[in-house]
DNA sequence: CTGAAAGCGCTTACAG
DNA sequence: CTGAAAGCGCTTACAG
């Protein structure tokens, strides 16, 4: 079934049958009925090919998620709890929306390209990528051929620096504040020995949250102690052997403020295997609040970074951005909030 | 870029640069690299809506989730915790042999048509359906319209019944198998008193596993008692909701058998709040072994459902389908493994 | 081995 | 208001 077939049931040419389809202003009511009659009939729906190659968009977006694993290696990062939810967001989002999604996994440094090739190839209108990690050409080149992106959690001075002009909007989280308000909330526990499982350096929220606890020190008089700077990279494996070796030492600080939940559960998962009790021996704070937090035992006090609304504005901003074609940077920042549990106690 | 700009700074033909592009046979090495050549220093990328209106394939699969709330409540149930590592799981598996995938959520039975829509408008080779409730007939429609379809948890005799003859595939877990093995466990352990927090019953599997647990009780003589007959619907407040209730009677079963692991857990945090120890007052398992089975308190006993080479599977089945021209209707069953953890304690 | 040409199914100036 | 025609960027018989 094509227009053509369309059109000569209703008595009318493929050009009114596109312009019905198309919503013209200028189809007489009674020629769009007749025609829309045919059409519900056969449940014709356009060919989304022809449209977009005639110059429709193709109410299709990208979504990459960036999930490096360490050096090269191939392990695939099932079950990320921060991208799972956003994914689907995402994807309810659009999907409200009559937009199509198209989700593509980001494994390597040289998968980036994909990106790239997804729009060339004239895939979708627009992308959003989450999880990059920084200084990435690709993002640049796309930027500079004109299509609309959205770029969560990264630097929005960074990306000033990479594209001087683009469509692009960053979304992030209040991660300075949120860091800033469960050290605060720690350091009014009584707690001075406070370690961090920091996450990736590479990514914006891994260095904003490492920045900021070590600037919380800093402004509390704590000297930070080399031997409780541990590094997850916010990866679980790599996050359990460092809490693994952290408690080889027998020197343990009374709160390890992890950067991610994922690491705090693995860290609580290591701790528990010891018989290290938390919060009894050991408090642990996290950061995203991702579904399990509330469901280990203990309940794992974090900060709360609202997932879900960064995936539906970054659906939003997109879709605005693939309307509006002039070329700015713009950048939006979510509040966090902390979320008190069980997993902490007073301290002295 | 197009193929003809390709063509005019390699000295050839459009047709030329798309039969390397396409890999033809006959073209001699030396024009072959020529054209490769400009080809990789422009990174040129065909225009993929023109290659499809020209008869090529999308090279993209559909994926479509099922994920109908009760009574057409438009609540969505973000974090299933079965769906997201299936989705990753064949995002995953068909990135890795360079196909696209188009993800959609399927919230309301007027959403099903979104399936054939979405072949309607070719945009894409062949479809992944997970989470399919019985009798949908617009599985059949496409189906008789000769598209792919991979379906996920059906039953092998709706399918033949509905759709005569397609290109179908359809893959299960063995939830009969499991079902028993799980019940048999709980049996050898002593207990007598087993009540279900049961699944949808629209859904293959749910039926299955309830099936499957009616018969063991019968088979070793035991009495089924109605109001340790849950309603869960696979769905987590319901499951909560029905676990309060059957608190509130005061007549606890020694253990439950809980149709999936989300219901489990949420089964779990109602009897935690109610200060009802697991398994010291009652024994759970679940099914399923997604991942915060292993992460609660007590650890989850379950049946491990393989997700991923479900997803992986799939994927595969779904590709050879593509090449496949042939009209059959297959089926597959993976194996499913009980595994102990510490949600069970022996009973009398 | 390779180019010219038709065709895929749309949309949209253009002309009336 | 509406149709004929050009054009979107490919692929692939066809002919040589």
């Amino acid at each position: 079934m094509k227009s053509e077939d369309i059109a000569r049931m209703a008595g009318v040419s493929r050009s009114t049958v596109s312009r019905v389809i198309n919503n013209y202003s200028n189809v007489p009511d009674e020629t769009r009925r007749k025609v829309m009659k045919v059409i519900e009939k056969y449940h014709y729906s356009p060919n989304s090919s022809a449209r977009a190659l005639a110059g429709k968009k193709t109410d299709t977006i990208g979504l990459f998620i960036v999930s490096i694993a360490e050096k090269g290696s191939s392990t695939r990062v099932y079950q990320n709890n921060y991208f799972s939810p956003f994914i689907e967001a995402v994807i309810d989002t659009a999907n409200e929306r009559g937009v199509y999604v198209l989700v593509h996994s980001i494994f390597s440094v040289r998968d980036y390209a994909k990106i790239k090739q997804a729009f060339i190839e004239k895939r979708m209108d627009a992308g959003i990528i989450v999880g990059t990690e920084k200084d990435i050409g690709v993002m640049a080149e796309v930027a500079s051929m004109g299509y609309p992106l959205v770029i969560i959690d990264y630097s929005p001075e960074d990306i000033l620096r990479l594209v001087g002009k683009g469509r692009i909007s960053v979304i992030n989280s209040m991660d300075d504040k949120g860091t800033r308000e469960i050290i605060k909330y720690l350091l009014d526990l009584g707690h001075k020995d406070i370690g961090i499982l920091a996450g990736r350096d590479n990514t914006y929220s891994g260095r904003v949250r490492y920045k900021a606890y070590k600037e919380m020190l800093a402004e509390n008089g704590i000297e930070p102690r080399i031997e409780w700077d541990l590094k997850g990279e916010f990866i679980k494996k790599i996050a359990e052997q460092a809490v693994i070796d952290l408690i080889k030492t027998g020197n343990l600080p009374t709160v390890l403020f992890c950067c991610n939940d994922d690491m705090a559960i693995s860290a609580m998962d290591v701790l528990s295997r010891e018989n290290i009790k938390v919060p009894d021996d050991i408090s642990i704070v996290g950061f995203d609040d991702i579904m399990p937090a509330s469901l280990v035992k203990p309940a794992l006090t974090t900060v709360r970074v609202p997932i879900y609304d960064i995936a539906k504005k970054a659906v939003e901003l997109v879709l605005e951005m693939i309307e509006d074609t002039a070329r700015n940077i713009s950048t939006y920042t979510l509040e966090t909030r902390l979320v008190i549990r069980d997993s902490c106690k007073k301290h002295g």
